[in-house]
RNA sequence: GGGGGCGUGGCGGAACGGUAGACGCGACGGUCUCAAACACCGUUGAGGGCAACCUCGUGUGGGUUCGACUCCCACCGCCCCCACCA
């Protein structure tokens, strides 16, 4: 520890005391958490409460943005406050470091991914120090290291064991220009987000990861995530799409091929009139081979698959299809309806096939019109003939008719009677739909993990065994995608031998998605440099779940959706002993400027660094909470960050003149007796430790924290200012309430307020604990009490703490402006607050 | 089409059924300066009054309550997510 000195420079020179403080901090570890296992040494695990405070790890793309410096600074606030209330607390940081716009960057400038990765994160790294977050260094990661792919690789093998890693044909968004299947995100508006051409759909062999066998369980569970924001939740229930309804099995008029069809509304099984396939279905080309209808239905599947997607599903577009020629048997009644193609009909939902049912579906009935097919009433609202003819689909509630077994039914009834008939007649069953579709992982890419499995020609799709991981990604020459991944191109790594049999074999050469990598970062973080296994049960098992996860909106679906699925098939393999990675989850919301979302190609990037130059980190620190509330949207304004330096400013010249060799303690309330404007001050800060403490630990609202710490350095300045806080008792009073602001302003400004406290004679002001309230000073023994006529305030009274209701209400009928207006009248009604108001 | 959210001064926002507008920005006035900028001090919801004070005010209209920015219903206006999901 550096000697104190307890003389204050007169002005805040932010750059100065910034470096000074990171610089002990690095020298002194101060921000090493324990228990890690660094080394495969076993831990020690204190008996204190412990926080895992993560922030979702930054993309480097280039340069941190507003939106990192909200996120951290949100995080790093939580972690000093945990910290100074003596849990222990986990705040580790790392990089997403695989992915596209690194390999973009590559092709474009000739310089390795790996290079240009390397690059921005060491450029980040240095923005963030500069920040002074209270990270953990020790565990810093990326997830292009090799130590870090190979056990991604390694859970990869874990979920090939059980199935729930699969290679398997499927449509997938391609395109045409970059050569290459995008994931759906990379899809904006249809079209590619490197090129701008429409995207196509293209069958192809894809490794998937069956999320959809955790549909179910990715529901249920988020019962137990009471700490996630509402619609954060909503948004996932929305996704996984989970509906009721029934699987039907119809069989072509030729008895040859059975066709299931999934549907929510079986009780309208009797109003099916026709019976559509999706273009991609694949029983399409065998019902019309060597039918004159063949050649128009081939046709119409062409342009279907050639459609670009966004085309294809914009829900205003006038319905399509073609006949088959062929029809199947409705089971409930026999009746044979025909068969058409249509494109509004999803290959990857349900079963790509539906029965139609005009009368009750919008768009079967659109499709019905535009075909001139038959509709057919089935449920009737209340009031309306069984006969009444149907204008406009009618999706709703009512009675059914014109369907023998279900006639006189309602809806609700309908649904398990007709689906407890098909059961006992073999023909079909109730089930469960979910829209959640298997997570395609596959990119043709360079720059990700290698899919770590070989192709046989004797033995087929093989694991590379776990003692010959990683499989490292090879150097190539070219990174331009061509179709396959750049490293298919790299023969010495493609060819290979098959683990099994030891013949000749060839390596798989797609990548895997990155957002695979960031499903587990959150664990390898508690062993980062193990290089046995991919983390210790024990430790994961003491800090995971993560106590507090901060992050972007923008990842309430995928990002965390997937890290569920991954903690909870890593839950089922015995390898952790938890089925939920975020106990608690905080979304924060966008930085604007100019009215739009900041981004280089608009220009209207305030940069991080020019601030932390201009005003220094901690005035940047505090502006970024004190926007607005953290979770939602604001405006960046060049003004409000200098209002924050104002404040760290009039910070400092409330320090100045009080420094000395030691802290004082709280003054006692006897000591005050005499002092009402100390007694005043003495609260005012008692009540701000209160309302900051409560800001921070439970509200998660750091920008009110800030104004009550703003409010009691206005109240010290203006006591001073005006001579109200003299003599022992007063300069007591005085200093204690300014030492009680830089207690609190160190979570926000922790490099000013490490300063100040050293001057004010404090040490380690990052270990110090954190402030305690003193009851006693919240207690009042006069208290303001506002009276209420009617409901409209009409005086305020000073009464003794303590006094009897009746008593007050006697008071405030005694008040003048209170017989103003109530002269003459009866008092119905008298409500008495205590300590607050009268009616 | 389905789901979720939000409407408070000139602006960001505070008020978790009990004195609406804390805190900050901006604006205005003052001090400092030859001057300006900075900084500091003060005023700042609207209308009225010389005043102390009074009246009106939280998108609109209803309701519950002694009391509603807050709870309920309807409407208007914005924002976000999903979307031919059968």
């Amino acid at each position: 520890m550096t000697p104190v000195d307890s003389t204050l420079p007169e002005r805040y020179d932010p750059q100065a005391v910034e470096a000074k403080w990171q610089a002990i901090w690095d020298a002194e570890e101060a921000f090493r958490a324990e228990p890690i296992s660094r080394d495969g040494v076993p831990p020690s695990v204190p008996d204190r409460p412990k926080a895992y405070v993560l922030e979702m790890l930054p993309y480097p793309s280039g340069e941190a943005h507003m939106g990192h410096v909200k996120n951290y600074t949100m995080g790093d606030v939580v972690a000093h406050f945990r910290r100074r209330q003596g849990w222990v607390v986990f705040h580790p940081m790392g990089y997403d470091a695989f992915g596209l716009p690194a390999e973009n960057a590559a092709i474009r400038t000739g310089r390795p991914p790996e290079e240009v990765t390397r690059h921005n994160i060491a450029r980040i790294r240095e923005q963030l120090r500069r920040l002074g977050f209270s990270i953990d260094w020790q565990t810093e990661l990326a997830t292009c290291d090799v130590g870090f792919y190979r056990w991604t690789q390694w859970l990869f093998l874990r979920m090939f064991e059980k199935g729930l890693a699969e290679r398997r044909e499927a449509a997938v968004n391609w395109c045409p220009v970059d050569q290459t299947v995008l994931a759906n995100e990379q899809v904006i508006d249809g079209a590619c987000e490197r090129c701008g051409t429409q995207v196509e759909l293209r069958q192809l062999s894809q490794w998937f990861l069956r999320i959809t066998d955790y549909a179910q369980r990715l529901l249920d569970d988020m019962d137990t995530l009471v700490d996630w924001p509402e619609r954060v939740l909503t948004m996932q229930r929305n996704w996984i799409g989970r509906s009721e309804g029934a699987r039907v099995t119809f069989t072509t008029d030729d008895g040859v091929h059975e066709i299931p069809v999934f549907t929510t509304r079986p009780d309208t099984l009797f109003g099916a009139t026709f019976f559509l396939l999706a273009p991609e279905h694949p029983l399409v080309p065998q019902l019309v081979n060597g039918r004159p209808e063949a050649a128009v239905v081939t046709e119409y599947v062409r342009q279907a698959a050639r459609a670009d997607i966004a085309d294809r599903t914009a829900t205003e577009r006038p319905k399509t299809g073609v006949f088959t020629g062929r029809h199947v048997v409705n089971p409930v009644n026999g009746e044979h309806i025909p068969v058409w193609v249509a494109d509004y009909v999803l290959m990857d939902y349900g079963t790509g096939a539906i029965m139609a049912v005009p009368a009750h579906d919008e768009r079967d009935f659109a499709f019905a019109r535009a075909y001139d097919l038959p509709v057919r009433r089935v449920v009737s609202a209340p009031g309306m003939a069984a006969d009444a003819p149907v204008e406009a689909a009618e999706p709703g509630e009512g009675t059914i008719v014109n369907s023998g077994i279900l006639d006189g039914m309602d809806v609700a009834e309908a649904k398990p009677a007709i689906a407890t008939w098909l059961a006992d007649q073999g023909l079909g069953e109730a089930t469960v739909g979910f829209r959640l579709r298997d997570w395609l992982i596959s990119r043709q890419r360079y720059w990700g993990a290698p899919i770590p499995v070989v192709h046989c020609g004797a033995c087929g799709v093989v694991a590379v065994p776990d003692d010959e991981l990683p499989v490292l990604l090879p150097q190539v020459d070219d990174y331009a995608p061509k179709g396959m991944s750049p490293i298919a191109a790299a023969e010495d790594f493609v060819a290979t031998t098959c683990p099994t049999c030891g013949g000749p074999a060839r390596r798989e050469t797609d990548t895997m998605d990155t957002f695979v990598d960031s499903s587990w970062y959150f664990l390898r973080y508690t062993a980062p440099n193990l290089s046995t296994a991919a983390f210790e049960r024990e430790i994961v098992d003491y800090w995971l779940p993560v106590d507090q996860y901060i992050g972007g909106v923008e990842h309430a679906i995928l990002h965390l959706l997937y890290a569920r699925f991954f903690t909870k098939v890593l839950y089922d393999l015995g390898y952790v002993g938890f089925a939920e990675p975020f106990a608690r989850l905080f979304t924060q919301g966008m930085i604007y400027y100019q009215g739009a979302k900041m981004s280089k190609s608009k220009g209207n990037v305030v940069a991080p660094d020019e601030m932390v130059n201009r005003y220094g980190a901690d005035t940047l620190r505090l502006y970024v909470l004190f926007m607005g509330p953290a979770a939602d949207d604001a405006e960046w304004s060049d003004h409000g960050i200098e209002g924050q330096r104002r404040f760290l400013d009039r910070v400092w010249r409330l320090v100045a003149g009080q420094e000395g060799d030691a802290l004082i303690d709280r003054p006692t309330r006897d000591a005050l007796a005499d002092e009402p404007a100390a007694l005043a001050l003495v609260r005012k800060a008692e009540a701000t430790v209160a309302k900051v403490t409560d800001d921070i630990g439970e509200r998660f609202s750091f920008h009110t924290a800030i104004s009550a710490i703003q409010e009691l350095v206005n109240d010290a300045t203006k006591a001073r200012a005006e001579g109200a806080v003299t003599g022992t008792a007063g300069a007591h009073a005085l200093r204690f309430a300014t030492q009680t602001v830089v207690s609190l302003l160190f979570v926000f400004a922790p490099h000013a307020a490490s300063e100040l406290w050293q001057a004010l004679g404090g040490e380690r002001m990052w270990v110090a604990p954190w402030p305690d309230v003193d009851q006693a000073f919240l207690a009042r023994e006069s208290i303001t009490v506002a009276v209420q006529v009617n409901g409209k305030l009409r005086d305020t009274l000073q009464v003794p703490a303590g006094l009897s209701d009746a008593d007050v209400a006697a008071r405030a009928k005694a008040s003048a402006k209170v017989q103003a207006v109530i002269d003459g009248k009866d008092i119905r009604r008298e409500i008495v607050i205590a300590d607050r108001l009268v009616n």
